[in-house]
DNA sequence: ATGTCAATTCAGAAGCATATAATATCATAA
DNA sequence: TTATGATATTATATGCTTCTGAATTGACAT
């Protein structure tokens, strides 16, 4: 696939199109969503995560993997368990605005 | 600015999560946000976006086809020619943000 | 009717994303 | 040191996305 680069002399969003839409990619599946949608309520550890969604182990790891290499989320140890919490403020405004046009919030 | 806690506990997003996923598949390509990019400047005709990101025609139709399926851009038609324009409030909101976080703007 | 322009649709190939199962790691407790 | 609990990694199969090229439609002018 040509690199959006190639296009030519675009400015603004268009430079960083391919960066913009990798991190799309990163909220782009209904798994991930549900994922956020907990962590927006505050820190969980995976067990929690997969407690409240009931995506699978391997699963979550995956999903969190991928949220991690978009700088989506970070976690921070507490013994053995993981905790992971949303660490863009891009993700958070993102899912404000998903909040408000799909959840019927104000 | 709003918090994310402020936002509400999203229980509605977790009904939802397939259909948000998928509105936000339709945004998340590098060449659809270039469209996007463009069209958020005003209304284009086809052969206008392929000349300003140089993405090939058959592919633009392609792109332009998935947009119209998510809701995301309309069209009317004027003689031959078809211009399509955003029609989605919570796709101009993500746009807006995106531009905020990765353009700089204000 | 025929040609032409603007755009879409179709069909195939290549690459990407996701689920599942099995295995591995890493920290701690016994 | 061995066992256990919490999580990550690897492998693989299946389906989805996107690109390209060829063919098609639809609107207009001649």
């Amino acid at each position: 696939m040509r690199s959006i680069e190639d296009a030519g002399a675009l400015d603004g969003m268009a430079a960083k199109a391919d960066h913009v839409a990798a991190f799309l990619k990163g909220l782009a599946n209904a798994h991930r969503l549900l994922i956020l949608c907990e962590l927006a309520r505050g820190e969980r550890s995976v067990s929690q995560l997969i407690a409240a969604t009931g995506i699978p182990q391997t699963s979550m790891s995956q999903h969190l993997a991928k949220l991690k290499e978009e700088k989506i989320v970070s976690f921070r140890r507490e013994h053995r368990t993981l905790h992971y919490f949303i660490d863009s403020e891009a993700a958070k405004d993102i899912i404000a605005v998903l909040d408000h046009h799909f959840c019927g919030k104000a």
